[in-house]
RNA sequence: CGCGGGGUGGAGCAGUCCGGUAGCUCGCGAGGCUCAUAACCUCGAGGCCCUAGGUUCAAAUCCUAGCCCCGCAACCA
């Protein structure tokens, strides 16, 4: 078999200032769980990880408006994160973040390969420097009125107005947010920069060749980008104190920006989870080429990601030589509400964490994959995720189980029925609904997980047609024997629709497995577990896959099986739904 | 200004690469079934495929010009 074994599975770090909204769910946390959980039941040998982001000035601003220490804000968002993970059932096999000792490792190792490679020279750049406060003003810290459009709530580097960029030396009357002092100066101060303009040609050459699997708006644009942007060096430290050291010495008061830091995560919670694996070097086979060439890696993110994930990682890797690239970059669009952008600050924000109090999470698995946008940005609104839920998941899918299970349980006495000689029509349905483990998992495969859902969704319609057909409520009067065929065919079907829902509906898919009388858990099973190393202790979101037994193949419903009493899988939701939590998201 | 994505029946989407009777889910209308969470099954109504040109026997699909929406532009998924 050429098919590959070890698949890595990274996810975007969500930085640590601010709670999830289901946007963000939607468009870089669920896609890449329902990938890796489907992989895993194909035997592949997946790591799925993420972590939060610790550095950064969005978070040192909340901090010092809080007055509290960024690390605080740190814990305080990252154990919100881990929280909804739990609840929503992402199994990442570690979720970190970069506040770590060993992350702090593998960053500055890199750096030093990257300065010993040639890649990093020193410059000197102008920044704000805030006279009152005696420090550098970058980025966010810094407020004034656009060089371009006169707006005067443009940032330190971008223009919320007219969106254009600039340096922050060119704002006109620009003002501290930390001390609101307007007198600033401007001084020069050194700092380390990456040498784009050397990757360049190695980074095109690799982008031009194959990517026929990216989706459409990743390769186009990393290409247009690289092709027609001379990349120039890029500064990877800032003046600042909170972020990664920079192993040199004279470098008090300035440390690793964070762009270059964060992306290293993927690597170091490699790492990270490999140490607490006991197997250190276990990291190599997804990421060392010359152990490993066959390994995959998909990165999982936000369009807003694209740069990163699709030209300065990989460049940051090229650099390393002999380290995989990413396979693929599965970047989703947005998910808006009521056709803008969620904003926490207007009010106009779903928390997952709050929304999972109230909903299954399997209704949400359900519902943020049905609208994902995977080519385009997509409206939420709670009418459609209350139809999808009520008319899709529950009348489809979930009437069909609870149809057939009601039956059966209680016709043949809680026992699986034992089938007679199978019709033509009992034949078709099981070989219709076993060409799914085909389709459907070539749509899973290449992360095309809507279709793979619509594809889902006509078999189990087919299952709920064939039942109309079979009519075995009618025929256990005349034919007992034939009614008991056809539940026991339905009953195996359900068996597999299982297994092709599972990547999406895992908890419920777990249920079902129990009420068809099996043992055992398709999945692993999620912990959390608190680190200690010299930085101090960080909580972890772990994943423990050992005793999974759900398998990506049809298997066999054994006749005298003892089902159990069967429930409704899924709550539908009160009509009502809908008007309550738009009224209490406007108030 | 530049770049990327999108514009398809009431809603949400697929189809566009490799032209050939416009497809799916939901909603709506009618009928059927009654095992099931009033769920399920069948049939039906409903579309200038953003606009204007062009290529072609034939264009949602290819070419040209333009319009509209979203985003990116070095970090807000």
């Amino acid at each position: 078999m050429d098919q590959p074994q070890h698949l890595l599975v990274g996810v975007a770090w969500p930085y640590a200032n601010g709670e999830q909204h289901i946007g963000h769910i939607a468009g870089a946390y669920l896609p890449p769980d329902i990938f890796a959980r489907f992989q895993r039941m194909r035997g592949k040998s997946v790591l799925m990880l993420s972590g939060s982001d610790a550095h950064g000035t969005p978070i040192t601003v909340r901090a010092e408006a809080e007055g509290v220490s960024p690390a605080e804000i740190v814990d305080r968002f990252h154990a919100t994160f881990v929280d909804s993970y739990l609840k929503l059932g992402l199994t990442f096999d570690l979720f970190t973040h970069t506040d770590t000792q060993n992350h702090w490792d593998v960053t500055q190792q890199m750096f030093r390969r990257h300065l010993e490679a040639g890649y990093i020279y020193k410059d000197s750049q102008q920044q704000l420097y805030d006279g009152t406060a005696h420090r550098f003003l970058p980025d966010r810290y810094v407020e004034g009125r656009c060089p371009f459009c006169d707006s005067d709530e443009a940032r330190g580097d971008q223009c919320d107005q007219c969106g254009r960029t600039y340096e922050a030396v060119e704002l006109k009357q620009p003002r501290s947010r930390i001390s609101g002092n307007t007198d600033l100066e401007i001084r020069e101060t050194e700092h380390y920069f990456l040498d784009l303009s050397k990757l360049q040609e190695p980074l095109l050459a690799w982008l031009k060749d194959g990517k026929t699997h990216w989706r459409p708006n990743v390769i186009h644009f990393a290409r247009t980008q690289v092709e027609q942007i001379k990349l120039r060096g890029r500064p990877i430290t800032r003046d600042m104190d909170w972020g990664v050291s920079i192993p040199l010495p004279d470098t008090e008061h300035k440390c690793i920006y964070v762009w270059y830091d964060a992306v290293i995560g993927y690597l170091s919670a490699t790492t990270e989870w490999a140490q607490l694996n006991n197997t250190p070097e276990q990291w190599r086979q997804w990421w060392d080429a010359k152990t490993n060439p066959d390994a995959r890696i998909y990165n999982f993110i936000g369009k807003d990601n694209i740069p990163f994930h699709a030209m300065m990682w990989p460049a940051m890797l090229i650099a390393l030589q002999d380290m995989n690239l990413p396979y693929d970059v599965p970047a989703n669009e947005f998910l808006n509400m009521y056709g803008r952008k969620f904003s926490k600050s207007q009010g106009r924000i779903i928390s997952i964490l709050d929304v999972l109090k109230r909903y299954q999470a399997d209704a949400w698995r359900y519902a943020l994959t049905a609208i994902a946008p995977e080519t385009s940005d997509v409206d939420f609104s709670w009418d459609d995720f209350v139809e999808r839920v009520n008319n899709e998941l529950v009348a489809n899918w979930g009437n069909l189980v609870n149809r057939v299970l009601g039956f059966a349980y209680k016709r043949w006495d809680g026992v699986v029925p034992t089938p007679g000689a199978l019709s033509g029509q009992d034949q078709g349905l099981l070989d219709e609904v076993r060409a799914g483990f085909q389709s459907a998992g070539e749509l899973y495969e290449s992360a095309k997980l809507k279709a793979a859902m619509n594809e889902v969704r006509r078999l189990s319609q087919r299952a709920n047609q064939y039942l109309h057909d079979a009519a075995p409520w009618s025929t256990i009067k005349t034919d007992p024997q034939q009614a008991a065929t056809s539940i026991y065919v339905a009953l195996q079907v359900i068996d597999w629709l299982k297994i092709l829902w599972a990547p999406i509906l895992p908890h419920s898919s777990q249920q079902l497995h129990e009420f068809l009388g099996y043992d055992g858990q398709l999945f692993g099973r999620q912990y959390t577990e608190t680190v200690k190393d010299a930085r101090g202790e960080h909580l972890v979101l772990r994943y423990d896959n050992s005793a999974a037994i759900g398998t990506w193949e049809p298997g066999t419903l054994n006749p005298g099986q003892d089902l159990k009493p069967p429930k409704p899988l899924f709550v539908k939701l009160d009509e009502d739904v809908a008007e309550k939590e738009t009224a209490a998201a406007s108030n």
